[in-house]
DNA sequence: TAATTGATTAGCGTATCTGCTAAGTAATTG
DNA sequence: CAATTACTTAGCAGATACGCTAATCAATTA
């Protein structure tokens, strides 16, 4: 038991030795929802069923259509997100299986100090 | 059911109209954990009991001292810990109890979506 | 194939973040 | 009370983040 150098990913013993790609990985997603527009675009997707295009979501926000893309590139980055073509359009879909990193971060609090 | 404009927080119904503070609080507990050596002292001060003097926390890092100051500031500033004065020393103590926020947010991804 | 629609990329300005060193403050020790 | 110890504050430099508008690209429609 040792939350790992860095970041402190939530893991098992066998992952002892996991590259720092995992830790990159807590550090993206971390990143990712510490914007509040980022937090409200992933609530968004997920209280519209899971998937809505570009500009279902541009549409929701206030600030330019642009930014909202870089916004979401930002959640493809940390992986919370994904995207598929359809058409002209762009389908961004939740990845909510990604949050549990955060759930997994959480619960080392949870833990016996020893 | 909603998870409030900005940032979600995960609230009961007669918390409807509270005020943006919370919102705010969120925010910064959010912005608090974004960064990876934050998440490590928070990660410290668990398994070392609780509590630690500054000096003890910046001894396990390798940057500046001032540099993990403010660290220790930005997580004050979030109360995911507080101070206490003890002869020269201050004390830093950690309040898990307000990283439920956190907890709370990913669980809006459970709820159904209706 | 020209025009339109849906969305991203490029590029820029400003603001915030993060790190550092130097200087300052406050309690304790000699 | 001078020196030391424990820590913070000030101030600066470089890196990132975030917002915007203009330009571009790719798929559809006329």
């Amino acid at each position: 038991m040792a939350p790992a150098g860095g970041a402190g990913a939530g893991f098992k013993p066998k992952d002892v030795s996991r590259p720092p790609r995992d830790l990159e990985h807590l550090d993206r997603v971390f990143a990712a929802v510490a914007h509040a527009q980022r937090r409200q675009i992933l609530l968004f997707l997920h209280f519209r069923g899971g998937e809505l295009s570009s500009g279902e979501i541009a549409e929701r926000f206030e600030c330019s259509w642009p930014t909202t893309t870089r916004h979401l590139r930002v959640l493809l980055d940390a992986e919370l997100v994904t995207v598929e073509l359809r058409g002209r359009e762009r389908v961004y879909q939740l990845e909510p299986d990604r949050l549990e990193v955060i759930r997994e971060w959480v619960e080392w609090f949870d833990s016996p100090v020893d």
